[in-house]
DNA sequence: CGGGACGTTGACGGTCGTCAAAATTAGTGG
DNA sequence: CCACTAATTTTGACGACCGTCAACGTCCCG
């Protein structure tokens, strides 16, 4: 019923371990080489800005120190530690979650391949959340330093920098109308439709995804508990919206999401 | 009962019309001509950063290329509208809200002097919410382009532009983890607590406050219906935590304030 | 002084949280 | 590879919190 999740037209660099160009782009790292470049990554076009020139190019590859493999369930970072990188997801599935005094916490986003982690960091110099790996990961490790650097002498480069922080801003704009003012439905056609979207930007199927995450997750990023999640689902299920087997999701009825999200006036 | 707001020690420039330093910060607008310059505004160091040269504190002049005055009830820039300028806050009170297809809305923030907005208008180069001036106000137009140029030339700008984006990233998280996770007391304390602590920076009372919008606004805002609102300022007035008279607020009991938003095991 | 916006309060109902139990799956170690 | 335990998910019953609807009161401004 449910096939393997289609290969994503942008695959994971074919050419990660080849010679590098220079030996600046060759880092050493636990016992381990390897070579680390920008310009002939596929997720390029997701994480980095278009239209640089070759040897701008070349000089964004100095962006990305190092990279760095996260087992699934471990941090990449915690709240409370001394912020120095961004980190560009280059595989896998993150979770990033704030927690307040009293040991409550909220999942604040799921971030996948090409996605841009950390920037919460940077106000205080340290983060303000924890990253966790939700499946095993792999980043690039970004020095912010090198990136402010960088984006001194790179105007596009610096662009893209404000452009990053400024979509996860309207992204959180998003969520607080969703967690303000939408109900239990709607905030879950909304979470479906986001996460296939984004997917579908990464070459996966626009109506079939796998949940990395539990439900309970799902629940407390969308403000509600794991049964009303798990509750949710079965009314779709039982409407003919969606089919859901654990974690496999197929959306059969996307328009009928659509409508959930924005009740349309009459029909 | 309630004494009128106290001075805030950063008081309106009181330069702001004096003589300026050269021709070019003398702006001419709309037939009147403001003298613009950051560095004798008192709110310099609310929304400007620390330890700047001379030189450079004269140069960071020219980012505000102008003052614009916008009537209470008025809106600063749109949902939709192009992004050009960034925009500091030198008197009045803002809200900033989004709306979905639908009709709803939500107020995703409330600024005060000394804060900066439109930041959200820089990923798809236009706005993606309204900001509204909920009391006459005055602001600081700062074309973007500008503040890129000089964020170029001058280290701590830059630095001091990414901090002030990823503030914001850290506060849209905080008010993710209110309305995911928190009831109605709890936000409506959180709220107060955010509010006074904010005004106390500026000068102003540490229990005192004037509320610059509806219960309506609050409670989108909070993901709470204004009855709601309402209704938990009656209870907290019940306590005693508060003093309530129309939009005129006294905290009397800053520790149970706390204590709602953070419950403490045992006592 | 009068109309409209804003705020308060009450009664009632719905949505979602809580508690509990059972089913299914995943992970672990022998 | 299988057994066993832990984790996750589903479903039900019930109740609390908050939304809805309504009426009334208050303040502000023309």
């Amino acid at each position: 019923m449910f096939q393997p999740d289609e290969k994503p037209s942008v695959n994971p660099d074919p050419h990660a371990i080849a010679p590098g160009r220079g030996a600046s782009k060759v880092v050493s790292i636990n016992a381990q080489t390897i070579k680390v470049a920008c310009s002939n990554c596929n997720l390029r076009e997701l994480c980095m800005p278009l239209g640089l020139s070759a040897s701008e190019l070349d000089r964004i590859d100095d962006v990305v120190a190092s990279r760095r493999k996260i087992k699934r369930g471990s941090t990449l970072f915690r709240n409370g530690e001394k912020f120095t990188n961004l980190y560009a997801i280059r595989t896998g599935f993150f979770k990033t979650c704030v927690a307040s005094e009293d040991g409550r916490d909220q999942v604040t986003g799921f971030q996948m391949a090409g996605e841009v982690i950390g920037l919460d960091g940077i106000v205080n110099d340290s983060h303000t959340c924890d990253a966790v790996a939700l499946e095993d990961a792999e980043v690039c490790v970004m020095p912010f330093d090198r990136i402010e650097e960088l984006s001194r002498e790179i105007i596009s480069l610096q662009r893209h920098v404000h452009k990053i922080m400024s979509r996860e801003i309207v992204r959180e704009n998003g969520v607080m109308l969703l967690l303000g003012s939408m109900r239990a439905e709607e905030r879950l056609a909304a979470f479906l439709l986001n996460l296939v979207q984004r997917l579908h930007a990464r070459g996966f199927s626009q109506s079939e995804l796998v949940l990395r995450m539990t439900r309970e997750e799902i629940g407390s990023y969308l403000g509600l508990k794991l049964e009303t999640v798990s509750r949710t689902f079965s009314r779709f299920v039982e409407d003919g919206i969606v089919e859901v087997k654990q974690r496999h999701v197929r959306i059969l009825n996307t328009e009928a999401l659509r409508d959930i999200v924005n009740p349309r006036i009459g029909s």
